[in-house]
DNA sequence: TAGATTGTTAATCGATTAACAATC
DNA sequence: TAGATTGTTAATCGATTAACAATC
């Protein structure tokens, strides 16, 4: 049986694996969750229970073993799979994921880039041929795709979506500013930017 | 006095904003907290309850104005401020943002764009001239921008969010994955692509 | 030992869900 | 009027914070 974890945990468990890769660079052995905390803006009783969630992690009067929390958080979090990526629409933001170079520090690869126009197929984008979106299931199956990034319009993203998922991807990172209906065995992450834009805005309006 | 509203109602207002909208292209006149939550998976009580929070918007027994909800939601954010952008850091993701389309449907337009590099500075992105980021403060003072977006790598982000503030923005929306240490007078929205995306990996470990 | 820090239980706080009176 | 749907109060649920025993 899984224990379910909330959300709100999972959301941090990213900042603290990129907290301790960075202590892990200046060469600290050991960091105390007040530490951590310190460097994040969270308490750390709540950096103390998220951890918890998972086991016991750390030395009662020490703190945590830095290379072995980022570790173990890792894997937590699934990076040692080593995730295969397809990017579906290449445009401004399509082109520029397939640039990103903070993927691959994170165990992401981008293996494959679809689109459907015909003056973007053949191209290539950082050293990837795109190929047409049409030849989606050979693609897939080829390349081992796990995740589909979807940065087509939103008029297009539910049949992108679709069309992912019947090619046998196993997750979908959406960039379409709509919402996707997808069966609920394919986790779905929104990355919705007009969200977080708006929210900035709301706060300014305040002041 | 400025009642407090939660981080997640303000999350969920753009969501109802661009539904509204597309409701709107239908020239559909009314809507209900029902249909709404249906196009969004969300419930209709907590729709109500989130509208509630700023008054009275709906007519009970017939449901919601479409063009009115969407006007006073657009207001709450603060839309018709029409923000103005400047985005420092012209690589792929700034590039990208650049030419975002969806920005300047919300009331957002991109007017100044900023680099340090030279082979850079003095190109143009979608009609944007790219400037050099010493001379932020006459570029921020000219344009009169409001928000500044930081899409440098995480090491100059401090940096370049301290020189903003120095100009003179209202607000930051920040790419770079890190901390940044701002005063609690500019509001700061982090957009952290890595957060995100790991997370999909976890629930996809899950499987 | 004394000081530091974890892991965990209990208390608090806040957000969501349920229920329903008001009313169109 | 009957049916529909809001706005709001009360109940529940879940997440955060506080407190502290365990222990390095």
């Amino acid at each position: 049986m899984k224990k379910i974890i909330s959300q709100a945990t999972i959301d941090r468990l990213p900042l603290y694996f990129r907290t301790l890769r960075l202590a892990e660079e200046e060469e600290l052995p050991i960091i105390s969750s007040d530490e951590l905390g310190r460097r994040l803006d969270i308490t750390p009783e709540q950096i103390r229970k998220d951890l918890a969630t998972f086991g016991q992690f750390g030395r009662k009067g020490i703190g945590y073993d830095v290379r072995e929390l980022k570790n173990r958080i890792g894997n937590i979090l699934g990076l040692q799979n080593n995730w295969r990526l397809a990017i579906v629409g290449i445009g401004h933001l399509g082109g520029a994921l397939a640039n990103y170079v903070n993927f691959s520090s994170l165990g992401f690869s981008v293996v494959a880039l679809l689109d459907k126009n015909e003056k973007i197929i053949g191209s290539e984008v950082n050293g990837i041929k795109v190929n047409d979106s049409a030849r989606m299931n050979e693609v897939v199956a080829e390349k081992s795709v796990d995740i589909g990034v979807i940065t087509v319009p939103a008029g297009e993203a539910q049949s992108v979506a679709e069309q992912l998922i019947a090619a046998g991807i196993k997750g979908i990172w959406n960039f379409a500013p709509i919402k996707l209906n997808v069966p609920p065995t394919v986790p779905l992450v929104n990355e919705d930017l007009s969200v977080g834009l708006s929210a900035l805005s709301y706060h300014m309006s305040q002041k």
